[in-house]
RNA sequence: CGGGGCGUAGCGCAGUCUGGUCAGCGCGCCUGCCUUGGGAGCAGGAGGUCGGCGGUUCAAAUCCGCCCGCCCCGACCA
């Protein structure tokens, strides 16, 4: 019995099993620099999906692409004060280049605010070079304690927008847009429900105003953040001195906003769908979205049903989304394991018994359901299935999530309800962040976001018992 | 930075306590035959400065010292 990687189930080590599947799917590798990652060409063409995809809904709203430079002087760092007191204990300082000391230290960007709004300033005047919308896909560089394949690596893959605006509200409409943006893209691409929300002071970006960003729930019931959208007001515009004159002549300071999604996407999509046999990859977002496992024996000629094979992936019209495993020297059980570790979402069958009878199995990831087919619907059966897939997981992950979401309302049910089953406590908060920051503190968990459907309703803080408006979600987080 | 674990063939490991045919096993890989509807079988074969440096000894993967690296867990973070 031959294997290839065995697979830590999920209920006796979560942390194993994520890493597990992502050495079995050849997802990613370790790099010779700790924190660093190699993303290997299984878990790279899902970064190059979602970028389609969101890059597609970027142009869609109006958004160009540009490029900023990854070295950023030191001093740009410094003008926004917030901004640097959060960012820079973990960036990346070059000091020397071209064998020589440099005058001023460069900074590794950890993200492009201020070289971006360093430039803004050159290119805004009037009213009439606003609004600004431009996005750039980049790698920034994060100097972290610990880290995590995808979730959580010293250098990640990211895209950032970076808009200019006339009016507060039309920043913040565009904050509220590209939020609007990464929901659809979590839950329609990735099959991931998440809860759009805004952060609260103590959980916002360095620099912003208001963090608004959408909240996933993993299957270890712990929370992640899978997308950020920031209000930044006026303050990078104040620390770089971008004005504009309105359309009175009156000078202005711009209005801005940024928003990011970054590699940890593929983390979330991991943890949020993956099982003990390994990756499941939405269909939407997966790359090979089926596999044909030819049955090759001596009951028929290997030939023949391989030439089938063929002729079956082109009947299903899915192109490069689909291959064939014609490889002679596995077994159809070895590839069928292989696939499935992968996650390619549907798995075709076909055999001489197949052949003869003018139909194909269609094998599902998510649920292994097997179903034949007759090959003359096949196309249409198989872009049915595969939509069913995507259906089917994200009502999955969604009725868990629900599952482990709780109304909270005392300090004990809060400590105990996180210790067990764990997951999203609705619990009411009082608004003050030395009480969020207790909390932090004694349980571990912190407030994930004020959920923005959030409805009006009268209680009390229950640790500090001071009155609250609404709810928000409390949950231990990555 | 603390706590825990680990470093022996591409991968996973045994051997270390009790120095001496301990350079070994499984998987993978190569060749051939045979097989293929859930990780096949047989035969032959290639592959290792035992993480590094130093020490003890007639003799070190094994004992001692120092160093390096990696993983997991905790404090910071997308």
């Amino acid at each position: 019995m031959s294997q290839e990687t065995k697979i830590t189930p999920r209920a006796q080590d979560y942390n194993q099993w994520y890493i597990d599947v992502i050495q079995a799917a050849e997802m990613a590798d370790y790099s010779p620099v700790k924190g660093c990652m190699v993303i290997r060409p299984t878990g790279y063409a899902l970064w190059e999906n979602i970028q389609r995809v969101l890059d597609g809904m970027f142009k869609d709203t109006g958004h160009v692409n540009a490029y900023f430079p990854l070295l950023i002087p030191e001093s740009f760092f410094k003008k926004e004060a917030e901004h640097v007191e959060g960012f820079a204990p973990e960036c990346a300082v070059v000091t020397h280049g071209g064998g020589q000391k440099l005058e001023e230290p460069l900074f590794i960007r950890p993200t492009s605010e201020t070289i971006i709004w360093s430039m803004y300033k050159r290119w805004i005047a009037s009213h009439r070079d606003l609004p600004i919308l431009i996005n750039q896909w980049a790698n920034v560089v994060r100097w972290e304690m610990r880290t995590r394949l995808f979730l959580r690596t010293t250098e990640f893959l990211w895209q950032e927008g970076h808009t200019a605006h006339a009016t507060e509200a039309e920043a913040e409409e565009e904050t509220r847009r590209m939020l609007g943006v990464y929901q659809r893209l979590a839950e329609d691409h990735l099959a991931i429900p998440v809860v759009p929300g805004l952060k609260s002071d103590r959980e916002k970006f360095a620099g912003a105003v208001r963090t608004y960003c959408i909240e996933a729930m993993m299957q270890d019931h712990r929370a992640l953040q899978a997308g950020t959208s920031h209000m930044l007001g006026q303050n990078f515009a104040r620390a770089f001195d971008v004005t504009f004159q309105d359309d009175a002549g009156q000078r202005q300071l711009v209005w801005a906003t940024s928003w990011g999604v970054s590699t940890r996407l593929i983390g979330a999509l991991i943890m949020a769908h993956s099982d003990d046999k390994g990756l499941v990859v939405p269909p939407r977002i997966a790359a090979t979205k089926a596999v044909v496992i030819p049955i090759l024996g001596k009951k028929a000629d290997p030939a023949v049903v391989l030439a089938e094979a063929r002729k079956l992936a082109d009947e299903t019209g899915l192109g490069r989304g689909i291959q064939v495993d014609a490889r002679e020297n596995q077994s159809p059980g070895w590839k069928y394991n292989h696939w499935e570790q992968r996650g390619v979402p549907v798995r075709i069958e076909l055999g001489p018994r197949d052949i003869d009878s003018g139909q194909a199995v269609l094998v599902r990831r998510d649920t292994g359901e097997k179903k034949p087919v007759p090959r003359a619907g096949i196309a249409q059966a198989l872009a049915d299935l595969l939509e069913d897939i995507h259906r089917s997981l994200y009502a999955r992950a969604k009725a868990y999530r629900d599952e482990f979401t709780f109304d909270v309302d005392s300090a004990d049910e809060f400590r105990q309800k996180l210790e067990s089953p764990g997951g999203f406590l609705r619990t009411h908060w009082c608004g003050d962040g030395v009480c969020e920051g207790k909390v932090q503190e004694e349980t571990k968990a912190t407030i994930r976001c004020i959920p923005l459907d959030a409805k009006p309703e009268q209680g009390a803080c229950p640790f500090c018992g001071k009155p609250s408006t609404r709810r928000v979600i409390y949950a231990k987080a990555y």
